[in-house]
RNA sequence: GCCCCCGUAGCUCAGUGGAUAGAGCACUGGCCUCCGGAGCCAGAAGCGUAGGUUCGAUUCCUACCGGGGGUACCA
C-alpha cells in the first residue's frame, strides 16, 4: 500500500502525530495510515484508525476517535480534525498547504511525481514483456503487453526503483529450424506443409537473405552450421553436425544445416524488424536476451548440473525431471528428453538463474523479477514460480501479473486473424491507422485482468470514444491560455509573486486538491503494476481543469471598470496563471509516465 | 475434470474492507459579446444468483449460473 505521508512532509507530520496521540491516549500502538475521503466534503485527509482499534481496545469508534483528538496537537496547516460518521477522523488543510504546492509543482518540474527512496528500499527490477517469437511479426495483441510492460517499467522507476526492460528472444530449437525451413523453400520455390511459416513476410525475408547472401546460401549446407539445440547435447556431434528431426514433425525437404544457417539469420532478421514495431510504439527494451546463448554457453547444462547435484531432479525412462510438483505445479517437468535434447523449459530454468543473478544485490531493496505474461500462458505461472524455488530464489521475488487478451474488432464484428494463413493484423498496421498515442492509451487505461475489445472503427474516431483526446486537449488547452498570457506579459517565473491565496473558487480548489494527488496515484499504480490508475486519473484532472476554465478566467475582458477593479482581476489573474501551470505539469507528468504525447496544440 | 480472468448504468469500462458505487458514449434539457465548444452544467439509469466472514462487503470465502483463456519428453 502506497502511503501519502512517504511523498508529503506535511503528512507525514500529520501521521506521525496520529500515532502519538493514540500512544498518549493509552491506545494500542498502530499504524494512522491516512486516506482520502471519498466525498470531498469530508475533508482533504482521514483516518480509520478509531474504526480499527474499536475491537482491541473494547470501545466504541466514536469514543476512541474523540480521545484521539483530545491527544493530537494540529500542525500549523491541518485546520480542522472532525469525527464522522462511525469513528472517521477527517482533517482540513490550510489553503497554504495547496499555495505551497503549486510552487512545489512549479519548481519540482518532473520529480514532483517522483520518490526518492533510500538505498535500503530501492529494488533492482528486471521486467520482461513482449517476448514474442521471433517467427513473425508482432501482432496487436503483443501492443497490449508492449505498452504495459512499458508504462509499468516507467512507473517502477518514477517510484524510485532501478528497471530493466527485456526481451526474452526465442532463437533456439526446432521452431526456428523449422522457419528457416520455411524461408528456404520459398526462396527456391518449392512446396510448403502445413508445419511451415508462411506469409508475405517469409517471402521478403526470403528476398534479403538471397540479396544480402547469395542463391548458394539455400543450397549449400555450410561447414559450421549453428546448433540450435544445444551443442551439448549428447546427440549432436557439435557445430558443424547433423540436427535430430523430431518424427512427429513432417520431415524437412531441406538439409538441416541449412535450415539452421538460415534459421539463425532470418529470425536476427525477424527480430529487427520487431524491434523496429516496437520503436514505432515507443518501446524501447534494453536487453534483447538470446535463448541460443544459453545453449552455446553451456548455461544450460551447468543449470540441470546445478539442480541434479541439490536433489532436485531424478531421471525416469531416461529422461531428467525437475521437482517442480513440490513447489505447486501440476506436476514434475522434463528438463532434458530421453533422446538427450535439452527442453524448452530446460533454458527457462537457465534464463531465470541468470536473469536473478544480475539483479540479486544489486540494490539495498534486493532484486525483482517480474514477467508480464498474456492469459495464453498462464499455465506457466506455476511452473515458473517452481523453478524460482528450486533455484533458490525467495517466492515473493518473482512476479508474474497475467492480463487478459486483446480482441481485435472492426465496427463489433471481429477481425479474423490466423498466423498459419498468413492473414494477420500487424501491430504496425494497427499503429499506423489509429495512432500510437490512442493505440498506447487504449491498452493502459484498462485494467490486466478484463479482455479488450479493440476495435479499430470505434479508435479512429477523434471522438470521447477516445478518452486519450479529452486529456490532451486539456493539455493542448492549458498550452493555448499560457501562450496567450505570455503575450500579455505574464511570467512563468514569477510565481513568488503571485498571491495564490486568492484562489478559493470551487473549481479552483477542486484542480489544487486534484494535483496534490499525482505522486500518491504514481506511487499506487506502480505498487499494483496497474497503469489505468494514472490514465484514470489524468482523465479525471484533465476534466477538474475544464470546469476551472469554464468558470475561472485567467485573462480578463477588456471592460470597462474601476482601477481597483482592474488591479484585482490581474492580481487573480496571475495567481490563476500559476495555478494553470502547475495543472499543466501534472497533466504532462501523467501523460509522460504513460509515455503518451502531451501536445501543445492538437 | 482441473487451473486462471471476467460478470457493476442501455453500451465500453473505473472502483487494492469504509461514509451517498463513479466516468465516457448514447438519451433528454440548458450554456458561446470574452483565454480552443474535441468543452461545461443538469436529468434519468447499475454491483449475475444464493449463502458466509466482518462493526462495515462491489471488494474476502463457498456454491451455482453465464462469458473468455489455459491445461505437451511443442517451441
Amino acid at each position: 500500500m502506497a502511503r501519502p505521508d512517504m511523498h508529503d512532509p506535511v503528512l507525514a507530520d500529520l501521521a506521525a502525530r496520529i500515532r502519538a496521540a493514540v500512544v498518549a491516549a493509552g491506545l494500542p500502538d498502530t499504524d494512522p495510515a491516512l486516506e482520502r475521503p471519498k466525498q470531498a466534503e469530508h475533508g482533504d485527509w482521514a483516518t480509520t484508525v478509531a474504526l480499527r482499534l474499536a475491537k482491541p481496545a473494547k470501545q466504541p469508534p466514536r469514543e476512541i476517535a474523540q480521545q484521539l483528538i483530545d491527544h493530537l496537537e494540529l500542525p500549523e496547516v491541518v485546520t480542522e480534525a472532525t469525527i464522522a460518521g462511525p469513528g472517521f477522523v477527517n482533517f482540513r488543510l490550510a489553503h497554504r498547504y495547496h499555495e505551497d504546492l503549486v510552487q512545489r509543482i512549479v519548481e519540482e518540474g518532473l520529480r514532483y511525481a517522483r520518490t526518492e527512496l533510500p538505498d535500503e528500499r530501492r529494488e533492482t527490477v528486471n521486467v520482461e514483456f513482449v517476448s514474442a517469437n521471433p517467427t513473425g511479426p508482432l501482432h496487436i495483441g503483443a501492443g497490449r503487453w508492449a505498452a504495459t510492460g512499458d508504462a509499468i517499467a516507467e512507473l517502477l522507476e518514477a517510484a524510485g526503483h532501478a528497471v530493466t526492460r527485456e526481451y526474452y528472444v526465442n532463437d533456439a530449437g526446432e521452431q526456428i529450424r523449422r522457419f528457416g525451413e520455411s524461408v528456404v523453400l520459398v526462396a527456391t520455390g518449392r512446396q510448403l506443409t502445413e508445419d511451415h511459416y508462411r506469409g508475405d513476410y517469409i517471402a521478403d525475408i526470403a528476398a534479403d537473405l538471397r540479396a544480402e547472401h547469395g542463391d548458394e546460401l539455400f543450397t549449400r549446407a555450410p561447414g559450421d552450421a549453428p546448433t540450435l539445440d544445444g551443442g551439448g547435447a549428447a546427440h549432436a556431434s557439435g557445430p558443424g553436425g547433423p540436427l535430430t528431426e523430431d518424427a512427429d514433425v513432417a520431415p524437412g525437404q531441406v538439409d538441416a544445416a541449412i535450415s539452421a544457417r538460415v534459421g539463425v539469420l532470418a529470425v536476427e532478421a525477424m527480430r529487427q524488424r520487431i524491434e523496429d514495431q516496437l520503436l514505432e510504439l515507443g518501446v524501447h527494451f534494453d536487453v534483447w536476451f538470446s535463448e541460443r546463448t544459453l545453449h552455446d554457453s553451456g548455461a544450460i547444462e551447468r543449470t540441470v548440473a546445478e539442480l541434479t547435484a541439490d536433489g532436485q531432479t531424478y531421471e525416469t525412462d531416461g529422461a531428467v525431471f525437475l521437482r517442480t510438483e513440490v513447489h505447486g505445479d501440476d506436476k514434475d517437468r522434463v528438463l532434458v528428453r530421453s533422446d538427450g535434447r535439452p527442453t524448452y523449459f530446460a533454458a527457462d530454468c537457465a534464463y531465470i538463474r541468470d536473469k536473478w543473478a544480475r539483479v540479486d544485490g544489486q540494490s539495498g531493496g534486493g532484486g525483482r523479477l517480474i514477467y508480464l505474461l498474456g492469459a495464453d500462458h498462464h499455465g506457466y505461472v506455476a511452473r515458473l514460480k517452481a523453478v524460482a524455488a528450486c533455484l533458490g530464489i525467495p517466492g515473493d521475488r518473482v512476479e508474474v501479473p497475467i492480463g487478459q487478451l486483446v480482441n481485435l474488432l472492426r465496427e463489433g464484428q471481429p477481425v479474423r486473424m490466423s498466423k498459419r494463413a498468413g492473414e494477420l493484423i500487424t501491430l504496425d498496421e494497427v499503429v499506423d491507422e489509429v495512432g500510437v498515442d490512442v493505440t498506447r492509451y487504449a491498452f493502459l487505461r484498462q485494467s490486466l485482468d478484463s479482455t479488450i475489445d479493440f476495435d479499430l472503427a470505434v479508435v479512429t474516431q477523434q471522438s470521447m470514444e477516445n478518452p486519450v483526446y479529452y486529456v490532451q486537449y486539456a493539455h493542448a488547452r492549458i498550452s493555448s491560455i499560457l501562450r496567450a498570457a505570455d503575450e500579455r506579459g505574464f511570467d512563468a517565473d514569477e510565481v513568488d509573486d503571485a498571491d495564490l491565496s486568492l484562489l478559493d473558487h470551487p473549481a479552483e480548489l477542486e484542480l489544487l486538491t486534484a494535483m496534490a494527488q499525482l505522486p500518491l496515484v504514481v506511487a499506487e499504480a506502480a505498487e499494483l503494476r496497474a497503469t489505468q490508475r494514472l490514465a484514470r486519473y489524468a482523465e479525471e484532472l484533465a476534466g477538474t481543469f475544464h470546469r476551472f476554465y469554464t468558470e475561472c478566467r485567467i485573462l480578463a475582458p477588456e471592460e470597462d471598470r474601476t482601477p481597483e477593479e482592474t488591479a484585482r482581476l490581474e492580481a487573480l489573474g496571475r495567481a490563476r496563471y500559476h495555478l494553470a501551470l502547475a495543472a499543466k505539469q501534472v497533466l504532462a507528468d501523467a501523460l509522460g509516465l504513460l509515455r503518451v504525447a502531451a501536445p501543445e496544440r492538437l
